[in-house]
DNA sequence: CGAATTTATATGTATATACATCTATCAGGG
DNA sequence: CCCTGATAGATGTATATACATATAAATTCG
């Protein structure tokens, strides 16, 4: 296994680990047929409750037009709720019954992605890394205000 | 700006922190109609003189038939040489002079942004990104191995 | 040496992602 | 109330990404 080489560019740092997680994750979630970006919804959908597209799209800082991809997907599946709000231009969404079950069959899939990497990481990166890719976020944000 | 909600799952949030970098960087390439991923590409080449397409990919991390693509856009604009090897299955890559010439127009920019971010993040936590976001792929593909 | 296997990349396909543009709807000012 | 401008999503398009499969070339083994 030849050792990770450094790189200098934070995005592409940070775009080559989350290749390198998502491969990870998504064999773990392959033999449901759910992919890690999928899961991540259903998941953020059930810690949100009743959410609009839009702050979906701000939760994951993800263009709110790329989620409309991504929800018609588990919408097929029967997994979400996808219905217009009191404003009629929003989209407001929800898990359903089959998405709550869904989102319990591949939770152990995902505890298990989680532990093995964390055990692997040890305890002191793992915390380091979820609170600095966190982090981040901000002071990206910030930089976009001005 | 609403604070950033911290993720449970460690996929999630990486592929978030890397959304959001990917704004950055590509907002401050964008006048050069330059992707993010395709500077890092012209960057590694640049660091990483001759190399061939599969060791690129392992560079990056990136399946190297990802890299066709890339590399095919990058080859039209003619930053990139791209030849059969001694061993004929293999491409060999490196940067043309006009692909020299791009990355060199396109660097300020990206120190631009690297600065912005650094002094946003402060230099501890933009260090330990940086090695955590490196050092999380040893992790992986140790557990790739099994 | 020649058949079987392995390897490097190309191609087809599906999803992930963002931006430009479009449409429908809403909010505000006359 | 209507016009104007702003906003939420939908759609078109281009790139990013991986996997399955195909192809060609190298390697291995009898």
């Amino acid at each position: 296994m030849p050792a990770t080489v450094a790189l200098p560019c934070m995005c592409a740092s940070l775009r080559r680990a989350s290749r390198a997680l998502t491969q990870l994750y998504d064999d773990a979630l392959r033999p449901l047929g759910l992919r890690a970006t999928q899961f991540t919804v259903l998941q953020a959908l059930s810690l949100a409750g009743r959410i609009s597209q839009g702050e979906l799209g701000q939760l994951l800082v993800m263009d709110s037009t790329t989620l409309t991809r991504t929800l018609r997907i588990l919408n097929a599946q029967g997994w979400i709720e996808n219905r217009p709000g009191k404003d009629r231009r929003e989209r407001w969404l929800r898990l359903t019954s089959a998405g709550h079950h869904q989102l319990k069959r591949a939770t152990p899939r995902w505890e298990r992605a989680q532990a093995r990497l964390r055990s692997r990481l040890g305890d002191a990166r793992w915390h380091e890394l979820l609170k600095v890719s966190t982090e981040v976020i901000g002071g990206i944000l910030e930089s976009a205000e001005d």
